[in-house]
RNA sequence: GCGGGUGUAGCUCAGUUGGUUAGAGCGCUGGCCUGUCACGCCAGAGGUCGCGGGUUCGAGUCCCGUCACUCGCGCCA
């Protein structure tokens, strides 16, 4: 007989009765009944119920053990009784009666209980991670994220792809994030970086003619944590395909998260179409966001042209004021009610704007609508009357305009928002989503996809009051190459315009990823850096190895990297990403676990030729 | 660096208007219990109320400062 086991906890059936069986696992509960002792016996595949009677020489000593050690036990299957079957345990027709019984490990008192889902602090959880991953859900959604990550491989494999390791002490790169580095001993003074993504090596890999790679690849960012990105390190699903368009990326692509989203969907629902393709620039003017959620039926408009010279002297006069003014309608179904309207006015005032301007529609002589058997409101148009300060000021014709331009009704409202859209546009689109979710406008339990495509090429750096790169600069403009060389950089505003071949993918509100369709050429770079204020000998020295690399022949190339994580806490349903990472950090990027980061040996800074430079903290 | 939230037993939390010896559930210790599966019953141990200062006859509670955790902003090509 095997050492340790031979089934699983959660193998044993009504067909093992008769046979001696021996099981490993954590004492997962306990329950004492002094005259018998059951014990729930837990490993990664499930419970066997343990029970034993007192005449066991055994009794005392499994009596006296806590929950959580780590046992093995052997005897014989037995059936239950009709009346003791636990429906709930796919093992709860049989039982396993001791008859030999040796401790593997016995646990101390726990920091953090193992049975039960509730929330315990995350300081406890993840000094104790190796308990806390011990716990039903968590072990599920780690579980979960290895099955996600291998049907990713099988499904880049199947559409051709090759997955290729590359370095991980490679260069440090000046744009983007920040990078962690490593001192090198054999260097002094010098420093690899970790790749914040395999990005240019991945490009490398095309030109050095393998056509189709991908990578699940550990990508690294010295950048301050949020819920949903992980401080320090994360994964994506790193690609890049030779002679490739955009669309060519999205039909790869589009499948492979189809297929996969749809694989682990678990009762939730994905839209058999293809992804909608939004213009950024139409995002944030729609969605007061270059990631909306779809699942919000909700689309802002342009109504500043009803504003203009109108009654409502506060919109009217910030747009004669300022030709760069717009006002904004985010419609509201459904809302029609002074209290929603005017908890969605103070909801505004906390988020520190001024308020939030409404209308709402209602029959006349009461907000209270009746509504027909098929669902429609039994009003018609006639007895519409628009409430709220705004459609006084601006009359009944301009408010009336505005109802059918929107296509509400009685019982709806219609919010807005005024300014320069770069300073509001995130208010506006926060709105919205306070709106969809309040009134509970938005599609359940769906996955709603959509590219984001035609980002800007530039943006203006207001800190710096220069041209800078909005995204990767490494992206193709959308524009005719010889075109590009010609074109005068002293104009800013012709710059601005300028669209990248550059894209996201979107779902319910999370970026996933984004890619680009790569600049191979290296005089377009060479003059795309120039128009970001980086003459050709700084590009030269930093992006030497991918210039050189281009001049001896490079494909034109296209990829995209979507984030496992993010991906597993879509499936997954959780908003934390330490909730789908098996060892993650905390907020401050600590290992509370391996305690690190960590001071070390003087004798290992010597070797690195380092000397540490410790701050006192300020004292005041 | 900035803003919000939280901080009370090993864990999760309650604690009224500032007023007796700070409570509950889980866990822990001891006892009882032969069919439980969140077993049950009895008893017990366990607290610098994050820390420092202030107001007050009296502070877990009010004020000031500070620290920690967390969410967000900045940052993240």
């Amino acid at each position: 007989m095997h050492a340790y086991r031979t089934h699983t906890c959660a193998q044993l059936r009504k067909d093992h009765v008769g046979q001696t069986a021996r099981i490993s696992g954590w004492i997962h509960r306990k329950r004492d009944h002094g005259g018998l002792l059951f014990v729930d016996l837990r490993d990664h595949y499930g419970l066997t119920q343990v029970v034993l009677e007192p005449e066991s020489p055994h009794f005392e000593t499994l009596e006296r053990l806590r929950v959580e050690s780590v046992i093995t036990v052997t005897g014989e299957v037995i059936a239950r009784s009709d009346e003791t079957v636990n429906a709930n345990l796919p093992t709860g027709e049989v039982e396993v009666r001791l008859a030999d019984l040796s401790i593997q490990s016995a646990a101390e008192e726990l920091p953090l209980p193992v049975f039960g889902e509730p929330d315990w602090s995350e300081e406890v959880r993840l000094k104790h991670r190796y308990v806390d991953l011990r716990r039903e859900s968590l072990h599920k959604r780690i579980v979960l994220r290895s099955q996600i990550i291998d049907s990713i491989r099988r499904r880049m494999v199947d559409e051709g792809f090759m997955e290729y390791q590359t370095p991980i002490l490679t260069a440090s790169s000046p744009e983007g994030a920040r990078d962690f580095l490593v001192p090198s001993r054999l260097h002094p003074g010098k420093f690899y970086a970790l790749p914040q993504a395999p990005q240019q090596f991945k490009q490398l890999i095309m030109v050095s003619g393998f056509d189709r790679y991908f990578q699940i690849a550990p990508c690294f960012r010295d950048e301050d944590a949020r819920a949903d990105r992980a401080p320090g390190e994360f994964y994506q699903l790193d690609m890049e395909m030779s002679f490739a368009t955009q669309q060519d990326v999205f039909d790869v692509i589009e499948p492979v998260m189809k297929g996969l989203f749809d694989e682990f969907a678990d009762g939730r629902h994905v839209p058999d179409e293809p992804f909608v393709q939004i213009p950024y620039f139409d995002a944030i003017r729609w969605y007061g966001s270059d990631k909306p959620d779809l699942r919000n039926p909700i689309k802002m408009q342009d109504v500043t042209e009803t504003f203009r010279g109108s009654g409502f002297k506060v919109f009217a006069g910030m747009i004669e004021k300022n030709p760069k003014v717009e006002v904004w309608a985010i419609p509201a179904k459904t809302g029609g009610s002074r209290a929603f309207c005017d908890r969605m006015n103070s909801w505004a005032q906390k988020e520190g704007q001024p308020g939030l301007g409404y209308i709402f529609w209602r029959h006349r002589g009461g907000e209270i609508e009746k509504i027909n058997q098929d669902g429609s409101l039994n009003v018609t148009n006639a007895d519409l009357e628009a409430a709220g300060p705004i459609a006084k000021n601006i009359g009944e014709e301009r408010t009336e305009a505005l109802r059918q331009q929107l296509g509400l009704e009685a019982g709806d409202a219609v919010f807005f928002a005024a300014g320069d859209p770069k300073d509001f546009h995130s208010f506006a689109g926060k709105a919205r989503d306070v709106v969809g979710t309040e009134l509970d406008l938005c599609e359940k339990d769906t996955f709603r996809f959509c590219w984001i495509v035609d980002f800007p090429m530039y943006e203006w750096d207001e800190e710096n009051k220069k041209i800078e790169f909005s995204h990767n600069p490494f992206s193709m403009p959308q524009i005719d190459p010889d075109e590009f060389l010609e074109f005068d950089g002293s104009d800013a505003d012709a710059l601005l315009k300028l669209k990248a071949f550059q894209y996201d993918i979107v779902c319910n509100g999370v970026e996933l990823s984004s890619g680009a369709v790569r600049n191979h050429r290296p005089d377009v770079m060479l003059k795309a850096f120039a128009f970001a204020g980086y003459d050709a000998e700084t590009v030269e020295e930093e992006f030497g190895g991918m210039l050189n690399a281009f001049r001896y022949g490079a494909p034109p190339h296209a990829g995209i990297a979507p984030g496992v994580d993010r991906i597993v806490m879509l499936l997954a349903g959780v908003e934390n990403l330490r909730e789908v990472v098996m060892f993650p950090k905390d907020q401050q990027a600590r290992d509370l676990m391996m305690n690190a980061p960590a001071e070390v040996e003087a004798k290992q800074l010597r070797e690195l030729h380092l000397r540490c430079i410790v701050t006192e903290p300020k004292k005041d």
